[in-house]
DNA sequence: CATATGTTGTTAATAAAATAACAATATTGA
DNA sequence: TCAATATTGTTATTTTATTAACAACATATG
């Protein structure tokens, strides 16, 4: 059985994901020239600072729309500016918490977050002993209230960070309260209708890659 | 100025850095399955669960040395036993963390990292409030104490979960005491000598890429 | 003011990964 | 027992991403 990938023509010309991936670590360097007072910095050096090459650097940074001037570099707040701009890091985007536990009680606490657009409002558990504590003035509900804070609050975004096992279970419970997009923490790959989107983050590749290069090489 | 990437030629062969990631995604399937009591596994339904390629599964999976049985499909037991194997996933492979914040503490007390091959033998911090406790069997010490830990016991691998401005700094601390790994899971690049292997986890650019599928499609 | 140079940014070539095509084959069922 | 078929696994093709080559140009310097 195969299945033909949607190729969506309309995504002509979008920007490809590798650099969508690249463009927040770019914007952590930017920031950190930037409390250093730098104001240029030329695509060879920002290449430099990441070990790679810097015709991709200038073909990354070109998706952003910003240009840099001959001999001079980039200016590095217009860099700054530009790429929040571009990711919608500003936009505040709000999210509601499925499980609280060790990674979700991290994910809640953790202000970076913001910095970087995600803001989350509610969180959600079945155990007594957290459901309403306040963590970091965000709420933790029992599940049976998300239905009735989905429609007050305009919430798009959902973050899977239960046991492995409820995860399809809230995925589900997601798409029937009209969640657009789930961020899945869990190693399972949940199933979801074609309009859902879906992004997993899972340590554990991370984790493969790193025992791999330890032990083959 | 342009920078050629090692291509190494010892590693003719080797599998691909997309491959490995998804390794670990397909076992917690295959864990699954089994609790299911569910003994053989075609790559058509595994594709299905993916929602990918039914061959690209089964080149996935062709790295691994496993083979499938025409009209049968694979041995489920036998592909967890052997994607375990091939990712080193039982060799509990000791790592010290620094900065025992927010994402630190999750990282120590998540119980599911051992299953992965991963055990956190130590924690650092500066902070006195959490120097001296114990999470999880995991003590944590000052950072003065690394250097006679390194030598005591043979780490590694090392974890950074410090404030981004303090990642290079524990970056170079690791190389000098002899670490061979450093697992940074801050947006901030840091600059290690070449035979130093460095995985970054940042979930800024998974963020990145869902922010942007929810704005732009 | 003119020339040398560092840097961007585009176009071309290469490399890598995903997909498609298809051959081989073991199993099921008539 | 034999034919139909589902499935693996390999090879070829296409797509995507990266690297290389190079043209354009603004700036600094003599």
């Amino acid at each position: 059985m195969r299945i033909r990938t949607s190729n969506g023509k309309g995504d002509i010309n979008q920007i490809p994901e590798p650099t969508l991936r690249r463009l927040p670590g770019y914007l952590s360097f930017f920031k950190s020239l930037k409390i250093n007072n730098v104001e240029f910095v030329s695509s060879g050096q920002i290449a430099a600072n990441f070990k790679m090459d810097s015709t991709l650097v200038t073909k990354d940074l070109s998706y952003t729309g910003i240009k840099g001037r001959t001999k001079i570099g980039y200016n590095v707040n217009l860099l700054i500016d530009t790429i929040i701009q571009f990711l919608d890091f500003n936009s505040q985007e709000k999210a509601f918490l499925f499980g609280v536990g060790n990674l979700g009680r991290a994910l809640i606490k953790y202000q970076g977050l913001k910095s970087y657009g995600l803001h989350i409002v509610a969180g959600f558990d079945i155990d007594p002993a957290v459901v309403n504590n306040v963590l970091n003035d965000v709420k933790i509900h029992p599940i049976d209230e998300f239905r009735d804070l989905s429609r007050k609050m305009n919430v798009r975004l959902g973050i899977i960070t239960t046991p492995d096992a409820k995860a399809q279970e809230i995925a589900d419970l997601m798409v029937a309260w009209g969640i657009k997009a789930i961020w899945n923490f869990t190693p399972q790959s949940i199933k979801v209708p074609d309009n859902i989107i879906v992004e997993n983050t899972s340590v554990y590749s991370d984790l493969a890659v790193i025992l791999n290069r330890l032990n083959n090489q």
